[in-house]
DNA sequence: CGCTTTACGCAACAGGAGTAGCGAAAATCT
DNA sequence: AGATTTTCGCTACTCCTGTTGCGTAAAGCG
């Protein structure tokens, strides 16, 4: 009676679950470098060999874990395009700290940013899961471009404005920020870096 | 006879930089993946405990190979901002593109940002690491920081510019667009760049 | 019902990161 | 010279990632 079904033994969607669960909660208080495959099986109840078939790689595995807890953001227009952007950078970075926290246990609030480099690492070392990273942030983002899009055409942007461009500039300084300098990722560096795009620099 | 010397047997500087030329060669034609600790050591023709002494773990000896490649980039004026800006951003592209040909061996010219990327996992992973990697980029970027003021002090920008929020952006979209998007790092983008960061996006 | 295919659990393994213990070498200090 | 301190080389070890082989379970196919 299986409509298309495989040949096989289908795979244990309970499994994918446990592991999963597992693997966040192993995630959120461990931190990643103390994260252990092993220990992941174990706490889900599964063989080893079981969580491999699945995702063949400790990266292929967080970076499962991480789009799952990307789902779901939701994106709001007030029509001014200033408070829009400020706004939704406000989510990214509100985000951001919230990996932030995920990627160290608890005590060390230091250097932050752990899992977005683990990520991004990932995504530099298999080829895969660049795709998979790309979807997510491309999926994540779509929303913002078409805004500026839209904008645009309002004329409350240049015409010849290429919101690809103009979002690299606002993702792409807070991403720098968090993972190179270091500097804090306040509302208020938000807003300047908002103005200072918009603006622009040249008198 | 010994000025202000330690008490015990000195390090060897040979180990030091025999240490790092291997380690250079190896990362060179292994990419990161395939670069081992052990490797390093036995090219080096040094035991392996002589090399944990000095770097307490592979990402420490790794940031310390890319920072030794980083010495050393000149800047030049020519008094117009825009095309200052515009070389030096398409230096750290090509600097960039040869990080990214030293992460991946030879054929897989797929993925790209290999060792950025991983420098970017150290830096969070070690509080040490992140300082240090902060200083780098914050020596490699003075000059072009320091461009950028004395140009707003000429009157070619807005004098309420901020050199660190448009430096974020132009670098940041670099990195982004580097490490997230995959999208190519030619000429013609960064012209894009520097238009969108002068130029500004509101009508 | 038997055959085939795939998943599962288990156990053993290879290889790399990082550590620990030991004797010997190279320096300084008294 | 002798004592002290630190490095060096070596070996052995632990822990983790990822793989392999094998017997068994769960599905579809004839």
């Amino acid at each position: 009676m299986g409509s298309a079904g495989q040949r096989g033994r289908p795979r244990s969607g309970e499994a994918d679950v446990r592991l999963l669960d597992a693997a966040l909660a192993l995630l959120l208080d461990r931190g990643y470098d103390r994260f252990s495959v092993d220990e992941v099986a174990a706490k889900a109840g599964v063989a080893k060999t079981t969580l491999y078939r699945r995702w063949p790689t400790k990266d292929h595995l967080i970076v499962a874990v991480v789009a799952r807890l990307q789902d779901s953001v939701p994106v709001e227009y007030s029509g001014d395009v200033r408070s829009d952007l400020t706004r939704y950078l406000g989510e990214i970075a509100a985000g951001l700290d919230r990996m932030r926290r995920a990627g160290r246990p608890a005590t060390s609030g230091e250097t932050s940013a752990g899992l977005v480099a683990e990520v991004a690492a990932a995504a530099a070392r298999h080829a895969d899961v660049g795709a998979a990273v790309q979807a997510m942030f491309h999926r994540r983002n779509a929303l913002v471009l078409a805004l500026l899009g839209q904008a645009r055409e309002r004329g409350e942007l240049h015409a010849d404005v290429e919101p690809e461009v103009v979002f690299d500039q606002l993702a792409g300084a807070l991403y720098y920020r968090l993972l190179i300098t270091g500097r804090p990722l306040d509302a208020a560096y938000i807003d300047r870096l908002v103005g200072s795009a918009l603006r622009g620099a040249s008198a």
